[in-house]
DNA sequence: CGCACCTGTAACCTTGAGGTTGCAGTTCGT
DNA sequence: ACGAACTGCAACCTCAAGGTTACAGGTGCG
């Protein structure tokens, strides 16, 4: 599955905490540098500087540059597509159960 | 946000390639013992066991014994409960995005 | 210009996740 | 009852993820 792998990037993302804690921080400001992100969570800019490259390849946060510092700022597209493929697979598999549960009971 | 952490063991237990493998075995199959999967892929059986257990804990698993095998299925309902809470996420930043961009047009 | 403030990144440390081998304990079949 | 097959688990290895400190490069303001 191409999906998966793709999705793959973004649950990796998504897995740890300090990340989904940058995350709220920047839906609640709507934008923010690294600089100021850092300063209201207890680690150091380098370390939220990885989480926002992480954050980037996944698709989550975007950055646009203005005058000398970088303002990230969220993007929900990713998360409903995942969204969407995760309600896809749960149905599948609801499918699935469902047919061998029939099966087992007409013998 | 309780939720976010609740959902957090979840989104660690899909964000491993092997273990994602496994769902999908599983949800091929209906049910399957470690021993059964780990046949099937291209590691150990103690290394099927360890992501079962993960698997467990996120509740995307569910085991039952049959006499000397364990066997496990998969479980819909965590997946289905996930993507609930990112969609509503994503239709929060949404909302957040849209106003802070109506702020902005709007002076 | 010069200073202050930001970003970018390299070097390094530490821990935990993923994996393996090996062995002891159960349960089924004959 | 005995052996085959499966599970449970401990001990161990390796490597990458998360974190830090330190330093070099741009950019804005007085």
């Amino acid at each position: 599955m191409t999906a998966a792998t793709e999705h793959g990037e973004l649950f990796a993302a998504l897995s740890d905490p300090t990340r989904r804690q940058v995350l709220d921080l920047l839906a609640a400001r709507g934008e923010g540098s690294a600089s100021a992100l850092a300063a209201a969570m207890p680690v150091s800019r380098p370390a939220v500087v990885k989480h926002l490259t992480v954050l980037d390849r996944a698709g989550l946060v975007e950055s646009r540059r203005s005058g000398r510092e970088v303002l990230y700022s969220v993007r929900p597209e990713p998360l409903e597509s995942a969204a969407r493929w995760m309600a896809a697979l749960a149905a599948d598999w609801d499918r699935r159960l469902a047919a061998l549960k029939r099966l087992a009971e007409t013998p």
